[in-house]
DNA sequence: TAAAATTAATAAGAAAAAACTATATACAGT
DNA sequence: ACTGTATATAGTTTTTTCTTATTAATTTTA
């Protein structure tokens, strides 16, 4: 058995086709037949039933199939084991962003990125945190940036940056008329939050202390776009992280209310699991992202809000 | 890459020495060193200090062997793979037994497998349920023999058979004069029971369902032999599995109780993880002790006691 | 210190494996 | 039955792997 039989035939079982099979793998078809016959041989096994159209797998040979995978994941695991020795800063790399991270973290640093490091080809996801967890546990995701601490003994966090939360309060409400925010002025008002699932619901709805189930938190919405339309409606104030508020327009800004010092804040952090794969291109990430947030958001005094 | 180079770079590191390591793999020493230099090659790493000796890895080098014993591990789980979906009955299966189980079972189904089943080869190995249950999810175990129910998610159990608890009673003792015994005389008695550690030990006290830290408990001791010593010097009574009354001298055999129906029994299964590998040998080895036992252990009326 | 022994690397050729081109064969759909 | 598509087979070339023979380097022993 060879790790070329396999992949070969991981390409027919994909394809369901030895012809195309073959291009994928850049051989000629009988090449390719040849050494799944090769590989059917030596397990004993017929692994693919060739009168179906298209080919299919026997029962047998789903079961090869997935260890085959296994094998190949394995196996590829060792370029990363390389390039993490050598400190290399390349390859592929797989990122898990949070979706009230992602909009706004996403281009402030991903051109500077890429223009310090254009060996790496990164692949950026929209996932909640749950999701982030097990796909890095699973080996699915490279790294993932939440919001922290998690208290998940198989991961290492790295904070990267604090973005303190900003009040959005429309003119319409009575709490316009104050200068600057208190977390005390949230607790007796109606604060509009996201839907499930969002870990930043979970930081508003902490800071806002109560849980006395108020009608007005559950007019959910997946966006900060619509929680700002909503309030400018009428429908009551909101709460943003600090990133999402540049983004505004001039007229929207003004509805912008600053917590007095110690300012509530999410601590956002590069987080990855304890077998030290590809650490370089952790770091590089991590740096970069470091590096382009240093002037954005500078805060003296603020007070961490942990998401559970 | 290949798995041949894998091999033969993990023979090298394994020996320290390219010569032995050559003979360990069946071939001549140039064919070894020009494949472990071609995997240097590709690498582009070096593996192995050779000025040292015995030859040493490099810092690099171990990490490369470890990853590469993954992938070797993972490529010979294709053949148990392939022997589960044949149904072949042969090849190495490792199997861990509770101390409580294993001198007693071990003797009785041993020969008849081996007559049955030529080509497996056993690893048995005696070690307590957590034990059990850690190996079998790292994959070091291919199944375990415990008392059960354990309630793990992560393993299927198969019962094997259900063994009676036996009051061993010495003359010495005021209970020694009953014919049969009830659980409820347990509660007032002062029971000799196994270190920590054995789950009949737990057995026992949740039978005697009393938490009340009599004295008497804490004479421990890990054998069964200890504790009837223990017993016929007047130091109280204690209970047995059935299997372990077997072989009691005849003697001593004057001094067992046995429970009124229902009799108290404790439920040994065979325990694998649910990755269905080996299936054939664990569907043999759990045949094989059920047959066995058919005979030795023959009760109507019994009530399980949970470890837990 | 020199000779012998041990061990790894190199060179060159033989054997084996893997690739290719060309062709045959099987099986749908028309 | 014909045609197009797809896989298997045959024969050849290329590449890889392994072998034997030899060299080089290092350690051990006399």
């Amino acid at each position: 058995m060879t790790l070329t039989q396999l992949k070969y035939t991981l390409a027919v079982a994909e394809e369901g086709n030895f012809t195309q099979a073959a291009e994928k793998c850049f051989v000629t078809q009988p090449t390719l037949s040849m050494q799944v016959q090769k590989l059917e041989e030596e397990l004993g096994i017929q692994l693919f039933n060739r009168k179906a159209k298209p080919i299919t797998l026997t029962p047998v040979g789903e079961k090869i199939i997935s260890q085959a995978k296994i094998i190949l994941e394995e196996a590829k695991r060792m370029e990363d084991v390389v390039s993490t020795e050598k400190g290399v800063v390349e390859g592929h790399f797989r990122l898990g962003i949070i979706p009230t991270v992602m909009p706004t973290l996403l281009p402030m640093f991903l051109k500077t990125f890429f223009k310090k490091y254009p060996k790496v080809v990164l692949k950026i996801e929209e996932l909640n945190t749950a999701s982030i967890i097990e796909e890095l546990s699973l080996g699915k995701l490279d790294a993932g940036i939440a919001a922290t601490p998690l208290d998940h003994s198989q991961l290492i966090e790295r904070p990267l940056y604090y973005e303190p939360f900003v009040g959005y309060i429309p003119s319409s409400h009575p709490l316009s008329t104050i200068k600057n925010l208190e977390v005390e002025d949230l607790e007796t008002m109606d604060v509009l939050v996201l839907e499930d699932g969002h870990c930043f619901r979970e930081h508003v709805l902490k800071l806002c202390q109560t849980s006395r189930g108020s009608k007005s938190f559950d007019l959910k919405s997946g966006s900060f776009e619509t929680l700002i339309h909503l309030a400018n409606e009428g429908m009551g104030m909101t709460l943003l992280p600090y990133l999402q508020t540049l983004a505004l327009s001039e007229k929207n800004k003004e509805n912008l209310r600053y917590f007095n010092s110690p300012e509530p804040a999410r601590e956002i952090s590069m987080i990855h699991s304890k077998n030290l794969l590809k650490i370089p291109i952790i770091e590089a990430l991590s740096g970069t992202i470091e590096g382009v947030l240093r002037g954005a958001i500078q805060f003296d005094n603020i007070k961490v809000i942990t998401p559970r």
